[in-house]
DNA sequence: TGTGAAAATCAACTACA
DNA sequence: TGTAGTTGATTTTCACA
């Protein structure tokens, strides 16, 4: 992991469907020289994957809520999440510190179907409250944070 | 809209470089018909683009950390969304309904860098107070949410 | 909207410094 | 690691159904 990678990570994350003809010649560097490079990023797990960011409402899905998932005494955290997991309309699942176990951000269509999820997240075993906080409007999100990716480290 | 644009986009989020030829393949239409619809996809701002996905620890980021924030009587939401939004360790950020008016992802190399950053939000015009809820392990994130995308809507 | 074909570009692999 | 060259696939455009 060089300075060239991290710029080559840096271009991939503002355009996933970059060119290595297009990176190498940001980088300096040949197609080839930048496709090895990729290839390498990919297969130590540096980059991860590569996907379409889709405008939710445009998908049917205009409602978003982050909920904070209270356990029980005796709640697995590994079947919670597992649970959570099967859950479609859960994009993201956090394990955090402090009184919660989880924290999630839920994607529905309406709120009515808010509601619906809400019910089906309090049946999971292990979950014992809810906290559920209605996004009014997102300003942005999965913003790339380059403050290291330049830096040598 | 149709079904067809729909699996596309599924597919796309899946695999943000996929070629227009194994959309095709999978859609059952020419390359060139995928390339034409996805070009209005992107035009309409359906798709909003394409991204690679880093771990974050890789690039030096290994703190992930969901912090809510209150605002003063006199804060001007606006004016704190754009002041969050010059803070490049703030991924995320949402204007919520409740109590906090904003509840915002930051992502940071160490726990020192996120006392820093607590600082920094704390001192923007606007933020009365701050919980901060440490994430220890995400179990997913970002995850594509296909239900309504194989539906007619 | 769609197909099919053509030219330019690109991915992916191979030698080789 | 890198460049350069090669081959087959892909993108992109265009005429046309």
């Amino acid at each position: 992991m060089d300075a060239v990678d991290r710029q080559i990570i840096a271009a991939l994350r503002e355009n996933g469907r970059a060119t290595y003809a297009d990176l190498g010649r940001k980088v300096g560097l040949s197609a080839s020289a930048v496709h090895e490079r990729v290839g390498k990023l990919e297969a130590t797990g540096v980059i991860v994957g590569y996907h379409a960011v889709v405008d939710p409402s445009s998908v049917g899905l205009g409602v978003t809520a982050l909920i904070s998932i209270h356990p029980t005494d005796t709640a697995d955290d590994n079947e919670v999440a597992l649970a959570l997991a099967e859950l479609t309309e859960v994009e993201s699942c956090y394990r955090v510190a402090g009184d919660e176990s989880f924290i999630v951000k839920v994607r529905v269509p309406t709120v009515d179907e808010l509601e619906r999820s809400l019910g089906a997240l309090r049946k999971i075993p292990g979950v014992a409250r809810t906290r559920t906080t209605v996004v009014l409007s997102t300003r942005f999100e999965g913003r790339p944070n380059t403050t290291t990716v330049g830096l040598d480290a």
